[in-house]
DNA sequence: CTGTTAGCGCGTTCAC
DNA sequence: GTGAACGCGCTAACAG
């Protein structure tokens, strides 16, 4: 131990495998062994080692070790915005399946921008993540593609075949039939939609779910009926505004999301319109929350936990070399108490 | 160019700087020196290599930088839930703040649990973070002081002083006073409180308020009245059905949390009893999603945004060896429809 | 089983 | 201005 440095550093020193290895009296290759079980190692020597380890407060070097394997042990996840509680389902269970993987997550937002979107990927790759998740997002197919072809990706909320990728969707079509057939089946006709952005791959098949549940119900789908908004709680309250003013009659909504089926409710207890005696709203998520506002919503469950769940344990599976597989689970209507049979 | 290697491996090589020198006709230095702006570079040579780095697509290798610079602009942040509505705020205050740094945050989950914890930020710290931001949780103060040694941190949650250690503390005990003085002042004087875990400072903090505002109003503080919740929705219905199930009157409820005060209410609408015509609510936090629950709830606003960004920003700052500095706004009451006088 | 050697891809002296 | 040489901390390949 070199006991005679002069001036003692501010910055406590980082401890290096070389120092690990001089103090145990053992070369630096062995402790490397010791570290990633790479070889077998004396019980003497790894004994030693692992006390020096210990002593020293050894903490490995993740960038070195990185640059020398060829992999980091970190997967890249382009969220869209930190903070969206449906997404945020999605980078729990993602944490959760990468838990005893040794993997760590490093989350960034894409902002639904597709500036931001590439630009944080670059960032990711340059840290040599191990592997892609992009939770939608608005990246065109072929940018995907070829993101594939450094490293394994799963994207979410399409459908894209290509090598080294996996894509998982949601049945969003299905999902928004199963809503507006409820609603159909409580006796409602004049059923309102506020649809999400139509520039979203999933507001354009929940509008479709819902149009074509009517038809076949032989319902007239009605243009009036349907007011745009952008997935978030004040969009929802001003399409329910617009409507209101407009006089438009309509004894149900089917919000394209919860966020916005929460706007919608509150337009409504604002015009003095109960939920669900006068009027029955169902959304689309079943966020955690939808369970808890009152009166509880009635939503089309996405599986937002599971969905992470699956994208990190097919991306770690890909890594390995293995063939990617996992299925998101069908769509399931969850029936609360925003919802009832019309009176007439 | 190479152009007679034999076997085209699967996975497209990575481009490395020695290679865009070499394609380039200049030394690796020089194109470090133009990556860097570290030094003067003619005009013609820097012209021709961010030719070839456009072209061969060359993304600089951010472990091998790390490695060779001694740091790695980025910074760790211990959140707690990835997914909670509060954190979520100040994760997109650090992201905001971070954006034009060119610092990115590594995000990673505590769960109020110390073991998760500490081998979070120990994972963190092998990755080499620049700085570390942590998000209240429940580390000792020694352990931070000590982490604080290694590297700048700023940690929310809790008043501490130390070298290269800021902290960042909202004053949950004025928060809580002006709650429970708002309700005084709307005449009620049976005041329930959902509080939150006792093993967080904060729900201790917003009980003392709690409690002496009553006090200070001359009211005499009802231990049957302070039921225990866990910040949780959940929890907050719990509480509520509790409180009415022992028959103890009660006109409002101060909640220590938004999310409990949702429970809270969806508990007080399944025995019919309506907010705030009945009771009145008021909750803490001010999420986003509290201006458009129904009633919408008066809380007092938690600077959640704000406090990512002051931290962040005086993290920065810290990094490149300025003093810490940056104080969070004061508590502020936002007063909406869930609160009311107490009719007689 | 163990030590020695040679990189991983960059930044940074230090000469020229 | 520019290039050659070395080192960041670690793993891998090769000897023994």
């Amino acid at each position: 131990m070199t006991t005679d440095r002069p001036i003692p550093s501010e910055l406590p020193e980082n401890i290096t495998l070389e120092m690990v290895a001089r103090t145990a009296g053992v070369s630096p290759a062995t402790v490397s062994r010791i570290l990633n079980g790479s070889a077998r190692v004396s019980e003497r020597k790894r004994a030693a080692v692992e006390a020096v380890i210990k002593e020293l407060n050894y903490r490995p070097n993740a960038l070195a070790r990185g640059l020398a394997q060829g992999r980091t042990n970190s997967i890249g996840v382009l969220t869209q915005d930190i903070a969206s509680p449906f997404y945020g389902e999605a980078l729990r269970g993602i944490e959760n399946a990468l838990k005893d993987t040794g993997a760590i997550p490093l989350i960034v937002s894409g902002h639904w921008l597709l500036r931001d979107e590439v630009e944080r990927l670059e960032h990711l790759l340059s840290r040599r993540v191990d592997g892609l998740i992009v939770l939608t997002g608005s990246l065109p197919d072929e940018m995907l593609l070829r993101y594939a072809t450094e490293v394994p990706l799963v994207v979410t909320g399409r459908d894209l075949e290509g090598p080294n990728l996996m894509s998982l969707r949601f049945d969003d079509y299905v999902g928004a039939r199963m809503a507006t057939q409820h609603l159909i089946d409580l006796g409602h006709k004049r059923i309102a939609h506020v649809a999400g952005p139509l520039d979203h791959f999933d507001s354009i098949e929940r509008l479709r779910g819902y149009r074509e549940a009517l038809v076949d119900a032989g319902i007239q789908p009605d243009d009036d009926l349907v007011v745009h908004a952008d997935f978030h709680e004040p969009g929802g309250l001003l399409a329910i505004n617009q409507l209101i003013a407009a006089r438009t009659p309509f004894t149900a909504v089917f919000a394209a999301n919860d966020q916005s089926a929460f706007g919608a409710r509150l337009a409504l207890h604002s015009h003095g319109i109960r939920v669900p005696e006068d009027i029955s709203v169902v959304g689309f998520d079943d966020l955690p929350v939808s369970n808890y506002v009152v009166p509880p919503l009635t939503s089309v469950k996405q599986p937002a936990y599971e969905m992470g769940e699956i994208a990190a344990r097919a991306l770690v599976g890909m890594i390995h070399g293995e063939p990617a597989k996992g299925r998101l689970p069908q769509p399931e209507l969850i029936v609360r108490a925003s919802s009832r049979p019309l009176r007439r």
